[in-house]
RNA sequence: GGCGGCAUAGCCAAGUGGUAAGGCGACGGUCUGCAAAACCGUUAUUCUCCGGUUCAAAUCCGGAUGCCGCCUCCA
């Protein structure tokens, strides 16, 4: 099936078609590792790892490139201040980034290079442009890139130049002959890092990894890049200037954007303050419950976070969990053979919404489908034959490996999920099992009465009842 | 000041020309000793407002209002 991809600088979807067969050569921009990663990131970081997983699920060859930015003004200032340097700053975030993306089962992209371990590449890459006259040293040892040598330059983010500079807030720096200009190569000052460059003693500018970068791994044509909204203007302005200018190539044939997580409907980001780190949340919350969430809504939609909507989104994995369980219970040898339509028909509709550039809103609607229909099916005859079950198996299992979610086991899943809450309802397990008992034994002998009395005790520490042919059971609510 | 995006039920949210997905909540029903879960049904004659194009508009065009983002580090 044909994927259809919406394209920022054209702000249309377009049929996706990569520059080489089935090779797809795509490039995310990672974090810059001063702090702990929040869950901005996370969607990021999520969205562009499940388009990386339905791009290889549809039997794309993927390299999927992620790098880290591991010096930068903010690294510098962080280690100056606690007294350590850049390097131990940016080694201990880079490990608690893994520590998060494992937890949030996020998978290693393919190749995770860092600005430092390309340093020659980056000072070939300004060279290039500087003899191309793109470029130009300032009194300082700094090297600048003149925008105004770049035609093209606004051509992603829509904008003209001449607004650009109509508008107050671009910074006028001494160095630069124009206030559009960005630094390719930065002179260090006393303390910072520094590389020996044709220049001055310096470090790279922030934009100039990417490039150099995603051209010596990738090639000079990406098929894919991406990034959050904001990395629109000027990051990926300038990368255009410099890998463009650099190899009159087209630099990407499609750019593609998520957009932001809110908080009170206003942007989360390290600079407000008003984060909630990867960490913080995935300590209370099944990082499942954050991919759903995340993934229940359009990548390129603003989502804005709460209490409610992870609520919500529990709500939802717990009635997925509870299906597959119910399924895994349900198997016997006998039985006939009903399921299988449903699963092709929702794997069907899976690729056709996932096709349509990466619709994962509608994807997981029609998994919501998918679960009501079986449990249909299994109210009106609760027992699966092999075969359906096989196809049920598949069809979860694209979910799993599209989405990363419903990847425990169900009935391990249920029981963390009813242990998680006990410590507030002032009971243990035992407690709480010896009360079933005794509602039992009640029930057995007619006095609903006291099976009430025992059921709303429960109730009221937070315990809910549910009984069935095979016995009571109870779950945190 | 410039540029861009968004506005769909009580809430969250899909849907870019063919007559409003899905979830949460609420209400009614089936099941149950009663519940819970699951299932069935009801819950937007209408998509912020005003014009226009069209046989046909939530979808396209023009205008108004409101919210958000970018233009400075940002996922």
């Amino acid at each position: 099936m044909t994927i259809s991809i919406y394209n920022t600088p054209v702000k249309k979807k377009q049929p996706f078609t990569p520059l080489s067969g089935k090779k797809i050569g795509m490039y995310a921009c990672g974090v810059t590792v001063y702090d702990m990663s929040h869950i901005g990131h996370a969607r990021s970081l999520i969205v562009f790892d499940v388009i990386s997983r339905y791009l290889r699920k549809q039997g794309y060859e993927l390299t999927y490139v992620r790098n880290f930015t591991d010096v930068d003004d903010k690294i510098i200032a962080r280690a100056n201040s606690l007294g350590t340097s850049y390097k131990e700053i940016s080694e201990k975030y880079i490990d608690e980034f893994r520590t998060d993306m494992n937890t949030l089962k996020v998978k290693p992209a393919d190749v995770e290079p860092r600005a430092t371990e390309y340093i020659p590449q980056i000072i070939e890459l300004v060279r290039k442009l500087e003899e191309k006259g793109l470029a130009y040293k300032a009194e300082d040892g700094s090297v600048y890139y003149s925008v105004s040598k770049f035609r093209e330059y606004g051509k992603l983010s829509g904008r003209r130049t001449e607004e650009m500079i109509a508008g107050a807030r671009v910074d006028i720096e001494e160095q630069k002959r124009d206030p559009l200009d960005f630094a390719l190569w930065k002179r260090s000052k006393e303390g910072e890092p520094w590389w020996e460059s044709p220049w001055s003693k310096g470090r790279p500018g922030w934009h100039i990894e990417c490039s150099a970068m995603s051209t010596d791994i990738l090639g000079p044509t990406l098929d894919v890049h991406g990034g959050g909204r904001d990395l629109i203007f000027p990051h990926h302005e300038n990368e255009i200037a410099q890998s463009e200018g650099a190899y009159n190539a087209p630099f990407v044939r499609y750019w593609v954007h998520n957009g932001f997580v809110t908080i009170n409907g206003e942007k989360m980001s390290k600079s407000l303050g008003n984060f909630l780190t990867i960490r913080e949340l995935t300590s209370e919350v099944h990082p499942e419950t954050l991919r759903l969430l995340l993934i229940s809504q359009h990548y390129r939609s603003p989502i804005n976070f709460s209490k409610e909507a992870i609520q919500t989104s529990n709500q939802a994995l717990v009635r997925f969990y509870e299906l597959l369980d119910r399924i895994n219970r349900a198997t016997t040898a006998g039985g006939a053979d009903r399921l299988k339509p449903i699963a092709d028909a929702f794997m069907g509709n899976f690729e056709e919404a996932m096709s349509d550039d990466f619709n994962t809103a509608k994807a997981v609607a029609h998994l919501h489908d998918l679960t009501t229909e079986i449990n249909r099916e299994l109210d009106s005859s609760p027992s699966i034959s092999e075969d359906d079950s096989r196809s049920l198996r598949s069809a979860f299992k694209l979910v799993s490996e599209v989405f990363g979610i419903l990847e425990d086991e169900p009935a391990q899943f249920l029981d963390l999920i009813k242990r998680s809450g006990i410590s507030e309802t002032g009971l243990d397990e035992k407690e709480i099992q010896d009360l079933i008992d005794q509602r039992g034994a009640a029930r057995k002998a007619k006095d609903f009465k006291r099976a009430d009395e025992i059921r709303n005790m429960l109730l009221s520490k937070g315990i809910q009842l549910k009984d069935s042919p095979e016995g009571t059971v109870w779950e945190k609510i």
